[in-house]
RNA sequence: GGGAUCUUAGCUCAGCUGGGAGAGCAUCUGCCUUACAAGCAGAGGGUCACAGGUUCGAGCCCUGUAGGUCCCACCA
């Protein structure tokens, strides 16, 4: 009836393949409607300049786990994928290549250089896509899009001319971090502090008119000083109340500049007087803004002084520095230079030093847009996930600052306002308006900045779907469900989404943020490029298939942590998915009756029962587990189940049954239909986790459905649950493992079937035994057993195993070690005396009587006879040996 | 300076709302038992960082200490 499985699991023979079918019959595609509920997740857009990495595997394969969930859970699901423009990334990296063909970007100009780009994005853009395809990920590829397709232009177009017709957008002189290498400004998000060792600088500016007298001031930037327009005391400061309000000589330069008082210096700290340079530091911009200083801007773009820097103009800023500082020292002015760890701010994609300069850009207003964002999180109606996320979140809300979104690059959305070449005028507009509505004249140039990319991928919820139109996708699937990230894309992403999510559509985009951590290489450090450590996750999945890499990645880690990738990992990942299909392959080949009607309860024996019953918790509790995002936990529990439960133990009690066919063919039937059905309802767990190897099975073992990943989700059934024979099988389990155990102690040879006498008084216990019998020869060796009540027909010499509620006897004659056995016993005297011990100790407490909860006592007090039973056996066969 | 997080078997890590310490890998022993040697059966190995506290009961909750990692922050 069907076809077979392959001899050994190999993975490339089917991933491709399978990937394919999916693909040809749309089963990733997701269409609004109304009679079903839906599931969405957008995907975070990887840039188009990207190559798959271990984060893009790990943060796909939980979304994929969590979309195949929903969608065999009957959600319309809807993964939405796409590529982000990834602006200063993507335009270093072609000026990067332009470069090694000789090209400036200059040179080609802005249209010329913009068509380079686009023909970079045609031939890098999708390659990515083509990467996360063969992790398996089931997005809805027909409606890929990208940030900077006309769509989601348009988007970003209408969102900019809403804020700013609000006044939530302006454009202003401010204090920005000023990036020399790349040449342009970046937000406070992109600025990375590094420790870093340097100097203390102290310098003596002379008072004006007080011939001999100076103020010294610290500084660890001197070339500063070229800028500076005051210096700045603390008014409190009893030592320099006689300075305030006098003017000082400015080292080098010889401009006056005044002494002002402001709280913002520290007395404590350096000297006491700051040097202020407002255009080239933060603080300072402030305190010039009070003070109404003047702000004298020293550096060209690439951080080289220019001419208000006077005779160090063309210099660089750190030739400029040591230049002066030697001049410095030489007009005695330097008084001393003492080393000081300081933070640095770099741009964190090319590590330079950034430069605070006041530059004219375009900001968004962030006070009253991030409040119900940080209300969403506040009350709960969005969750992030791991909880402890709310901190760092609320920390960055807390001291949120205005977000600079003008980019001096051309690779991006150009802002849409437009200026007048006479007047000076702009206004900010869909198009060119052609005629300055000032001057009349028609010299309207259109900015030539371009917005931060993460203003574009703010909108990805919801400008995927359609947005600013109308459509019916947006209002079916909009808002989404869950955002699958890294925590290192909180402040860049996740809390631009949510404001957005508020401002343009009235409601989150989402209603939980799942993080996830970084994958660092086996001795705990960062994969990059530089260290050379990376590990290409295609390189996994050739080796050993996108199920072993995917279910790596998703186990051993709490989430949110970040987590160690190890080959040896992967390499047992894959050992189970070969479990799976070496299981999977037994059963088929026991199959041969074609469909299987279900056998009625009566028919169903002890064993079967526990199985299923086992199978039937283990859908309730994984999706428990996966409705609370706790994917790890539930891949382990399917793990557990299938190799411990099913493989290891319900297989080998169905083989022995199948090998006593002519004797009992009912019994060999029900096996048989219980085996599939087990598998089944496995498979399907385990389907989201490792989508190609339970498709390939569930295809070859049944014919009704095509494919696994629209089958149904299996749900807990009332009527399969059979907790008496639950823990009749675990006594049965107990009696192989008191078997194995003291046959691998006596040194019995497997070659050596032994005969074996259960003695038990309990007649369930009997029963029990009686019917598994035709288990115990494959499980523990056994030739022939005899259940009774009483040690009649058992000799003296037989070795003897307690075990709960009942003695099993091996006469082993020749075999038996008397002294071993002794010793044997004596442990487990042990053993139990211990558990004795701490049973008696609790029931004797009178305040865990009166305080614990009456089924745990209740518990401990069976424990406690179960216990004192087998003790009274390991106590009379120790006499016997005496 | 503020905050987060980690410290559990030789290694890497789980341990969900407090109720008899787990997995994978590694080590040792015995098995090619006709699904699987990418396997099967068994074994050894842990005062759960340290010190207090709460509780009938703490790996889990609270406080403190030590060490590691990370994030945030305008002390010139």
């Amino acid at each position: 009836m069907s076809r077979e499985l392959a001899k050994t699991y190999n993975p490339k023979d089917i991933e491709d393949r399978l990937y394919q079918k999916w693909e040809e019959n749309k089963y990733f595609h997701a269409k609004a409607d109304r009679s079903r509920k839906p599931f969405t997740i957008v995907m975070p857009p990887p840039n188009i300049t990207g190559q798959l990495h271990m984060g893009h595997a790990l943060d796909n394969t939980m979304q994929d786990i969590l979309i195949r969930y929903k969608r065999m859970q009957g959600y319309n699901a809807l993964w939405q994928p796409g590529t982000d423009h990834a602006s200063i990334s993507t335009e270093v990296k072609v000026i990067e290549s332009l470069r090694e063909q000789g090209i400036d970007k200059n040179d080609l100009g802005r249209e010329g250089f913009l068509e380079k780009v686009w023909e970079w994005r045609e031939e890098y853009g999708g390659r990515i896509i083509r990467q996360l395809k063969k992790m398996g990920s089931s997005a809805d590829w027909d409606r890929e899009r990208f940030t900077m397709d006309e769509g989601c232009s348009q988007a970003v177009q209408e969102v900019f001319i809403k804020l700013y017709e609000k006044g939530l957008i302006y454009k202003g002189s401010r204090i920005v971090n000023w990036c020399p290498v790349c040449k342009t400004s970046i937000s406070d998000a992109e600025v990375e502090h590094e420790e870093q060792d340097g100097f203390f600088w102290h310098i003596n500016y002379p008072v004006k008119g007080e011939e001999g007298r100076f103020v010294e001031i610290a500084t660890t930037r001197p070339e500063t000083l070229l800028g500076d327009t005051a210096v700045a005391v603390n008014p409190e400061d009893e030592r320099y109340q006689d300075i305030i309000g006098k003017t000082l000589i400015l080292p080098l330069v010889g401009r006056e500049i005044p002494v002002v008082a402001d709280h913002y210096v520290d007395k404590e700290f350096g000297t006491g007087c700051v040097k202020i340079t407002p255009a080239h530091d933060p603080n300072d911009f402030e305190v010039g803004k009070r003070h109404n200083l003047p702000e004298i801007n020293i550096l060209n773009d690439d951080a080289t002084i220019n001419e208000n820097g006077g005779k160090y103009q063309g210099m660089d800023r750190y030739d400029a520095r040591e230049q002066m500082v030697q001049e410095l020292k030489e007009q005695g002015l330097l008084v001393k230079v003492v080393p000081h760890s300081h933070n640095v701010g770099t741009h964190d994609r090319c590590s330079t030093t950034v430069e605070p300069m006041v530059k004219q850009q375009w900001f968004v207003k962030m006070d009253e847009l991030i409040k119900p964002a940080v209300e969403a999180v506040k009350n709960g109606e969005i969750k992030l996930l791991p909880e402890r996320m709310d901190k760092i979140y609320f920390n960055w809300t807390d001291n949120i600052r205005d977000w600079c979104i003008s980019r001096q690059l051309w690779w991006g959305h150009r802002i849409p306002a437009y200026y007048c070449a006479d007047c000076g005028e702009f206004v900010v507009a869909r198009e060119n308006p052609g005629k300055c509505p000032k001057c009349g004249c028609e010299h309207m140039t259109q900015e030539e900045d371009t917005l931060d990319t993460w203003f574009s991928s703010a909108l990805w919820p919801f400008s995927t779907l359609g947005w600013p139109n109308k459509t019916e996708d947006l209002d079916y699937f909009y808002p989404n469900d869950v955002l699958v990230t890294g925590y290192d894309i909180i402040f860049f992403w996740v809390i631009r989404m949510i404001f957005s999510g508020y401002e343009q559509m009235g409601e989150a985009p989402f209603h939980t943020v799942l993080f996830h951590g970084l994958v660092r290489d086996s001795q705990g450090r960062k994969m990059s490029k530089s260290l050379g450590n990376g590990i290409d996750p295609l390189e996994v999945i050739d080796k050993y298939g996108a199920d072993a890499l995917r279910l790596t990645l998703i186990t051993g880690n709490a989430p949110g942590n970040d987590m160690r990738f190890y080959w040896e990992r992967v390499e047992s990942a894959r050992n189970f998915a070969n479990k799976v299909w070496n299981a999977s392959r037994f059963i088929m080949m026991n199959i041969v009756d074609g469909e299987m009607a279900e056998p009625s309860l009566e028919e169903i024996r002890t064993g079967d029962k526990w199985i299923l019953s086992k199978v039937n918790t283990l859908a309730k509790d994984v999706t428990e587990n996966m409705d609370k995002f706790e994917l790890g936990i539930a891949v382990q529990k399917i793990y557990d189940f299938i190799w411990d439960e099913f493989c290891d133990w319900y297989i080998e009690i169905a083989k022995a049954r199948m090998l006593r066919k002519e004797e009992d063919l009912e019994s060999a039937k029900v096996a048989m239909w219980t085996l599939k059905t087990v598998l089944i309802q496995a498979l399907k767990l385990l389907h989201p986790y490792m989508p190609f190897i339970t498709e390939e099975i569930f295809c070859t073992l049944q014919a009704k459905e095509p494919t696994i990943m629209l089958s149904e989700w299996p749900a807990y059934r009332e009527e399969y649950h059979f907790p008496a024979e639950e823990e009749a099988v675990e006594h049965v389990k107990d009696l192989i493992k008191g078997i194995r155990n003291t046959r691998a102690e006596m040194n019995v040879p497997p070659s050596r079937k032994a005969k074996v006498y259960i003695v038990t008084e309990d007649s369930a216990l009997q029963n029990t035994f009686e019917s598994m019998k035709s288990a115990y020869r494959l499980l523990a060796g056994v030739s022939e057993v005899k259940v009774q009540e009483d040690k009649k027909g058992i000799g003296e010499d037989a070795v003897s195993v307690v075990i709960p509620g009942a003695v099993v006897y091996l006469p082993l004659e020749d075999l038996v070690d008397f002294e071993k056995e002794k010793e044997r016993l004596l442990k487990e005297k042990e053993r139990l005396l211990k558990e004795l011990s701490r049973s008696k100790g609790m029931l004797s407490n009178e305040k865990f009587l009166s305080r614990a909860p009456e089924a745990k006592v209740q518990e401990e007090r069976e424990k406690l006879v179960k216990y004192e039973q087998m003790m009274a056996q390991v106590e009379e066969r120790l006499a016997q040996m005496n």
